[in-house]
DNA sequence: GGCGACTTCAGGGTATTCCCTGAATTGCCA
DNA sequence: TGGCAATTCAGGGAATACCCTGAAGTCGCC
């Protein structure tokens, strides 16, 4: 029973390399290639391999994002991002994402074939430089999470209502909802919206969004 | 210039080992020993060690309470935490707590000498066991807390091109300004994102930002 | 008692987004 | 080769967001 096996890339080379790199492993079979995320996702029910090898940056939809839809169709495959970049985002967000292993691109023949290898059989497969960046990233996190709200002065500027303003914008909300959802006028939800977009040297409610998750005023998941 | 270790455990036996253990290195020196986490906290501000070797099951203050405590009246010292129990509980608790490295108490010589250098130059020491722990613990976290986005089936047939305009909208562009950015129109701007906000069901841009971070379609930290 | 901030709101103007219809171009594929 | 999806763009109107000025009521605080 060989582990079989997709190569997800927009770079013709990487495919061809990767494929040729896998070639001489008898228990690993490639058995499609894709060059989109797209691509990817609609080549996984036709083939349903046990692995895909998925790099990240590609035009259209990335590789976490089609990892996200290839996960959603089928549970049981494994993904393995394949990155040039090694950082913090994309390892903390592809995890987020359900792979299950990230390798550099410049990995050996042998790291690539371990991989594989480990995630057909149900396991993770990081390596020691991004378990250390996780790492990294959990301590500061676990360290850093713990620290007074410091009620309101320290922060910005930013005044009570503002903050929900803010939480109401963020929610995507437009500003005659969110006078309605907090009892008030339009115009009031406008000046404040204006003050805060001063206060935080931002131009517009997109931007304001960005700063709202980025700061975890508002979380993602609810609602 | 030596790194001045104070050594804190309840147990005589594992002090005056721990003591003649470290005797042997040029460059550590102990000079002080604690029964107590108590004790320990007192004597911080009067040796000003650089590094302390810390038990977490004490009788009293514990370890990792004590830890608080002496890295809220000096910062700068430097805390491992030797145990005889090495578990995720302790060693996300520690974290929390401020230490810079944690050793389980068979370690041998050569890693209690590297751990108290290794902190004492402003690193962390972990070994690869708790690296694990931690990582597993980090990963089913990080994992766990991922939803789906919503039940549609397919890859919500959003294209190429549109994909490009998320991006830029979501970075918090006007229209005008992803139009430039993409050199073409307005209009065509407005088309492309009248397409998408109907594709995915959301009202307007705000809901799209949201989404495109939810989504890992952008990260928040480039740029 | 008053000064400053926070919060509320209005008027009136400009800019931008949103919406709908229609259409030309390209490229792919059946 | 005709059709379909993707990309481009226009006109024009309705809705909304953004900007500026001004102001009134509340509250805490010196």
């Amino acid at each position: 029973m060989k582990i079989t096996v997709l190569i997800v890339d927009d770079h013709t080379i990487l495919r061809e390399g990767m494929a040729s790199l896998l070639s001489g492993s008898d228990d690993i079979e490639v058995i499609g290639m894709a060059s989109s995320g797209e691509e990817a996702v609609n080549l996984v029910s036709e083939l349903n391999p046990n692995v895909i090898l998925m790099d990240i940056v590609m035009a259209g939809m990335n590789g976490l994002e089609a990892t996200r839809w290839v996960k959603e169709q089928n549970a049981d495959v494994k993904v393995v991002i394949i990155s040039s970049e090694v950082t913090r985002e994309y390892v903390t967000q592809g995890i987020k994402c359900g792979i299950d292993g990230y390798l550099p691109k410049d990995a050996s023949r042998e790291d690539v074939v371990q991989a594989i290898r480990t995630v057909a059989g149900g396991a993770k497969f990081f390596d020691d430089a991004i378990t250390k960046l996780i790492f990294e990233d959990y301590y500061s996190r676990e360290k850093d999470g713990r620290r007074k709200p410091s009620s309101k002065s320290v922060t910005s500027g930013l005044t009570r209502r503002e903050y929900e303003i803010i939480e109401q914008v963020a929610s995507g909300k437009s500003n005659q909802e969110v006078a309605d959802a907090l009892f008030v006028s339009v115009k009031t939800v406008e000046t404040h919206k204006k003050n805060i977009l001063d206060k935080l040297g931002l131009k517009n409610s997109l931007q304001l969004v960005r700063y709202a998750i980025k700061n975890n005023i508002i979380s993602l998941d609810e609602e």
